[in-house]
DNA sequence: AAGGGAACGAAATAATATTTCGTTTTCCCA
DNA sequence: TGGGAAAACGAAATATTATTTCGTTCCCTT
């Protein structure tokens, strides 16, 4: 059940799935070359083991009106185990939040956030800075994206 | 062709295809409160339309060996189109690029990449400040990520 | 109120997923 | 190195799902 249990045929899979969450099992059988049960078995198993987490459509962020998407490095007054908890649990309620990284290497954290418009940002930014043990907000507004990969490399 | 017209099922769809992009057709026509075949459509009409962009599997990065996940700030010495869109593709190129921001706020980019090892990491932040016209670079290694969320807010 | 376009859903059909089971391969260990 | 058990395979049968077809309904406009 680890890493080592995994031949050429398990990371064809992977990377398949990884491009193309809703190919057919058919179709994901015949690019890795083998027939559609032992695959199916195998895309199970891989599920069951963890290395699939799940299956997500990715939406276009800007049609549906979040056209701001931004990070902020955040600074805490303590480093107390009790304080990041506290942090990580508020920030992880608010639906903007879209992903809390804990640091090393100059700040705390380091948050991406959406926005629906300036406004929408302005007042998220206020709100952060006024969140218990935040002491240091620096916000990094994203101007374009010139590369966003899903996953791990394979 | 607009967010316009979308009505309050196909944000139902959305939500539950960002939720679990290998859902079937029939599971999801009666989460939203129709029968198959309108909701296949409105499938078809939301990928048309560029609303939805793919279908991804979500792999664990640990099991599969990419232990270490770190963002870094890039400065350059210039900000012309050229010497920008240059540094774009040739990180681009990089399979442990994840993202590539262009961001104002400080640095000029924000990029996420993915390492195997501490080794790995260290000969990919040395590699980017050989890369031509950077002139500074801020690590941050990613120590415990709490909040991850795909997609958009729903 | 009548006409027309858009969306719906039941039913039929096509395609795919999944189970079953006999065969082959792989991998230990004597 | 040979034998045997366990694991994996794949053809075929079955179950489920996707997709098309088509008649009906619901609006919306005039």
């Amino acid at each position: 059940m680890s890493i080592a249990d995994l031949d050429d045929i398990d990371r064809s899979i992977l990377a398949e799935l990884q491009q193309d969450g809703r190919i057919t099992n058919v179709e994901l059988a015949r690019r890795v070359g083998i027939s559609a049960p032992p695959c199916l078995r195998r895309v199970r198993r891989l599920e069951e083991m963890g290395l699939i987490q799940g299956y997500h459509a990715t939406l276009a962020p800007a049609m549906l009106g979040w056209s701001i998407s931004f990070f902020v490095l955040v600074g805490l007054d303590s480093q107390k185990g009790a304080v990041l908890a506290e942090f990580e649990a508020l920030v992880a309620e608010w639906p903007e939040t879209r992903e809390c990284h804990m640091i090393r290497g100059g700040e705390d954290f380091l948050l991406r956030l959406m926005a629906r418009d300036a406004e929408h940002q302005n007042r998220l930014t206020r709100d952060l800075i006024e969140v218990a043990h935040v002491v240091r907000v620096q916000t990094f507004q994203v101007i374009r994206t010139s590369c966003e990969r899903a996953g791990v490399p394979l």
